[in-house]
DNA sequence: CGTGAAGTTGAGTATGCTCAACGGTGGTGG
DNA sequence: CCACCACCGTTGAGCATACTCAACTTCACG
């Protein structure tokens, strides 16, 4: 198991102004109000991650858990050969760590510049107890987080790798949509490589369906890892497989 | 959307035993004392199913959520043109309908003959709010479908067909160990199909596969969907793909 | 027994993988 | 400041795994 790097271990700043926090509606953090969020404040630490930078392993103790405040995070899990499923890119307000058996059941690791928002997890079960509201939004959380899985279980066994990309640009586009960023362009921070392991593919074959698309005038990839869609409806029959 | 079978829509007996229940500790009602269950059993009916009976379907308005307590159950995904995902075979003691937004992100149907404890929403809610434990139990049993969906997404994206059944072979087994049934030999309620749809797979691959796996000396078919592991060490290899 | 569904096996094929080469880009050090 | 290098992305050629289409067998059930 790789140990934490530096940036991960060291606590950015020790005053943690949840009450700032732009991403707050879309936490586990929702349903405070402003005083009950200082109680959060209190058991919390800023984390900042460079690309790259793990932030835990699977199977470690699983102590903490997670917010994402800002920039693009990945878990994934291994074989033993090294074969590697990228379960999910992470946003800000998205949440990180629930785990069944007090151990991860994947890893996590920066793909750009990040910051997340950490609590022990023992604190915050704490908390949960005091506000069944938010123990309730948590669960709210997993139930859609199961629901996203579900959707990825079908792309993984029954779509094709057209199909699999465009409903990869598709909903990277919804999801910073419903964070309140540009959905078209959309950005797309993670590399062919961790594409191809979301996704159940090869760069290779990433970079041609790219490239497929490009020359279908369905998209046009543009500088800093932006991509526009051109016809979004053309987009949507290929996710779908018509 | 196909209507619920007769068989579905009719509750058994409006008396539900809760207090027999065989699999209770396997459930949502785990955390429950006898006297607490009873409000369960209040709100709850049992349905009857027949192989092949639908319970709900995508997109359905989820009022009504489920406990398997015999049989088995399956839950899949469908695309426009018919291909389809099985997300999930659900054996006694398993939770079903979860819904985020209202709506069921999956249809449910019966494998073999089985029996479900039925509950209003609505109603364990309220249940739900007067025992936070309840609603502890359920974000654990979330959890848990979390890191299973997470296992699985490994196994579509990046394990080999022989892989993909080796794994399943061994995952059906712990499962039924888990519910203090025999693992070995282990049953296979679900036909080739259905094991094809929940691995990514067609139905001749798999039955080539175990074709493959039988003349290895790994494992033998038996009458009745029953398969015995005759090297549990050699199908673990196989599994990890080493 | 007859019938239909499920399972198995075979032959040929296609989708996506492997292996390899090349171009662009950003970071580093002379 | 520029040359170098490593990494990422792209493209090409050939191949393998799993799919498609088809025939046949087995089994459950009438």
């Amino acid at each position: 198991m790789t140990p934490l790097s530096e940036a991960a271990r060291r606590p950015a700043r020790a005053q943690s102004p949840c009450q700032a926090c732009t991403v707050r509606h879309l936490t586990v953090c929702a349903p405070l109000n402003d005083q009950e969020v200082q109680e959060v404040a209190a058991i919390s630490q800023n984390v900042e991650m460079s690309p790259g930078d793990p932030l835990f392993d699977e199977g470690e103790r699983a102590s903490q858990v997670y917010n994402v405040t800002a920039g693009t995070m990945k878990v994934y899990k291994l074989l033993s050969d090294g074969r590697r499923q990228v379960t999910g890119f992470l946003f800000p307000g998205d949440f990180l760590g629930l785990a069944n058996n007090d151990t991860y059941a994947y890893s996590a690791e920066a793909v750009t510049h990040a910051t997340l928002c950490r609590f022990p997890r023992a604190k915050l079960d704490k908390l949960l107890e005091r506000y069944p509201k938010m123990e309730k939004r948590l669960l709210s959380i997993a139930s859609h987080e199961l629901a996203v899985a579900q959707e990825q279980m079908l792309l993984l066994g029954r779509k094709t790798a057209k199909e699999k990309i465009a409903s990869f640009l598709l909903t990277l586009s919804e999801r910073a949509e419903s964070r309140g960023q540009t959905g078209n362009p959309v950005s797309v921070p993670m590399s062919r490589t961790d594409i191809g392991d979301y996704l159940g593919l090869t760069t290779e074959t990433v970079s041609r369906t790219f490239t497929n698309l490009r020359g279908g005038g369905t998209i046009a990839l543009r500088n800093g890892g932006k991509v526009e869609i051109l016809d979004v409806d053309a987009l949507h029959d290929v996710a779908q497989g018509d």
